[in-house]
DNA sequence: AATGAATGAGCATTCATTCAT
DNA sequence: GATGAATGAATGCTCATTCAT
């Protein structure tokens, strides 16, 4: 479903595709549920295989991680392009972006050590790509809100991505719909939030997409090979 | 039945104190960075004592990741305290309280499973008796508001949870003032949601305490002898 | 009892042979290079087949090993052969083998565990007939030599495998000039050690080929079926 | 025995230098009689201590295979030291040297990759430091004897190096006294031909320490650290 | 009491070998 | 026949925990 990092030469046989996205799925509930470190041959036997063909897809625990988050990345920067095209409203599309965010199970990341999440990024042009065009996808959006009146001006799309992060970041718990309510109520908090009417000046100034690299950077982070077509 | 961890026989010695001191402190500084998986080695290292004498204070890790985020818990209910003995004007206790939160470094928890974070509190009567005393003196700080108009009313004790321990798991980021300013750029959003006037209605139903305990239980955890003098 | 491995019921066909071929080849270079460890599938590609293929030829790595071996010392064999027919002078045939035992690479067996080695020829009668041949074709070689007066006569064959195998162990070095200038003195000292003329006794006795049969059956090896026609 | 590479702060409790000494004494058996490759648990049970405090002492498997090596280094020079000393005639010493060299089951590198072996010892000035002392002892030895008339003159110390190396490597073989009679034949060979009655002039040019120094520089080898006080 | 050495279980990873395509 | 994917056993290495000094 993401495209590989290392761009086999050969499209993979069927049952080696099947394979991988089992794998794939396997891995993103396990480290959802129980951190970054359940034992390799968890996954395989999770996913059907044995730890040999794991090994085979992916050289490491590193390349795994990667794989999960960059299908995260991706099925987010699905999410946010359809909801650009579908939803003819620009008040309600930034909210129906927070919602779908976390239908996402974005929360891989719970349970990850932030510097082994980004390290695993570090160099993938892949990544590199898909924070773009979220970016962008998500700076669109909303503007498109902003210029409707729907949205307070005095935000960029960083301030979005910080709380979809936070949101992203929430313990996932039971009973399900409970803790989606509670949630949700946060969500719907924020949006409140977001509203143009006279609320408190915020703090500081908007934050950018600028900032948020200048953040990846400065925490020890980012992509080397400077990603040719971005 | 389950030993408490805070009632050691005998007062500790002045330098034992100091030792155990300087562990906790390790740790959660450890924890927040590197997650819960840090070698005890390490832990002992940045303390500056041997494994020998970590092991002597904490019989295992789970008895120090529990004495962490107690000790986490702890500050969090003298900061609720504090504040809402010297914060007069009840409008801006609760935001005080939401920047408050922040500064304790309760981000232990990022990087930890949750499972592990909340096993590691499996029938801890502490625990329950700073939960219970978090719940009370913030319910105080948002009654106050609310009847003081400062905060729509179709919130509860449970909702700010749910928003403080998102805001918890930010992931810390350089440079720092940058981070914190987005941070605090959330937060502020928040504190507008929470404004009474006219927003849209929250979905759901005001988020209480025994919610917060519901979801603690449902989601395998919990403390086992239901902590007698809750 | 033990399958002989040069006999294949059916000659191969040619691309088959030419697999064959390819195989030892890459093998006898990886063997020496790095050792016998090196994994089957480095020796596939470096041969420019599949594992599968290389695995319907050998049905495993001793099979391979096997093989090598007998190349090297059949090609030995060859030389050895080649040089009693060709080279005139009786005194110069024992230093012309000795410098062409040099050329064939028989350094495979650097970097090759003992027992493996031997193992590995367990019950192989192609191999006794390969030591047969060779010690007979190198006494016949060293017998002339001494009625012709140009070698000592306290030497025996085994003497001269000995010497031949010390220096086939010589580890392959850069720049490959320099290695050979080398290697080249170390065989120009041995025949000058070999002149008749009073050097001193050398001890204990000659060394025949029964010896060496007899090390190789003490070192816990040798070929199981005393080979019938020996 | 040999000076760590890493120069302990402390000096090894009575205990734990036992210990190590245990264990480099079991590697070093093992290496010679099965390849570089045994199981570090066997290596660990030989020497009768659990893994865990194998790596204490040797990160690594290359950590260990380098103290076999420095070890082995280090009684070959106590060796020509001492003989150097002890022996009057300079026409024996040489000899003797050579017989010396046999008996330190220097031969652990049999069974061992040349890049390995190598490759361990990149950048350890300990290991520098033992070529230099062995080549300048070596070329005292060789010196005094050709001065004294007991040796060719057309020889340098790598010649010799490459001679005992050859017979380092021999495959150590049962039963121990016919192998090593066929040995002691090779070296009394050799021997012979270092006397200067009138043999035929070496191919080439005297090997010198210098000769040695290229060749593993070239073969892709050497010391990082230009060893400081060589 | 404090220290750091020893132990061994646990998990990551590799690779020989088998087998479906 | 050839290929390369899948399997799982074997082994390296780490680290929690125990214990002698």
């Amino acid at each position: 479903m993401v495209p590989d990092t290392q761009q086999p030469r050969t499209p993979l046989r069927a049952d080696a595709r099947r394979n991988r996205e089992r794998i794939v799925a396997a891995a993103l509930a396990l480290f959802a549920e129980r951190g970054a470190d359940v034992p390799m041959e968890e996954i395989a036997r999770a996913a059907g295989v044995g730890v040999g063909t794991l090994y085979r897809r992916f050289s490491d625990r590193d390349q795994l991680i990667r794989a999960v988050i960059l299908d995260n990345f991706h099925r987010l920067v699905e999410a946010a392009r359809r909801i650009e095209e579908e939803e003819p409203d620009p008040g309600q599309a930034l909210g129906t972006l927070l919602y779908a965010a976390l239908d996402l199970r974005l929360s891989v990341t719970v349970g990850m050590t932030v510097s082994r999440m980004f390290s695993s990024l570090n160099g993938v042009a892949e990544a590199e790509r898909f924070r773009t065009e979220i970016g962008t996808t998500m700076g669109r959006i909303l503007q498109r809100a902003q210029r409707a009146g729907s949205i307070r001006s005095d935000v960029e799309v960083g301030d979005i991505v910080v709380a979809v992060t936070a949101l992203a970041r929430s313990i996932p718990a039971h009973p399900m719909e409970l803790h989606e309510m509670a949630v949700h109520r946060l969500i719907a908090l924020i949006l409140d939030g977001l509203r143009p009417s006279g609320g408190t000046p915020l703090p500081g100034r908007p934050i950018t997409v600028q900032d948020l690299a200048e953040m990846r950077r400065a925490s020890g982070i980012g992509s080397y090979p400077p990603a040719a077509n971005d």
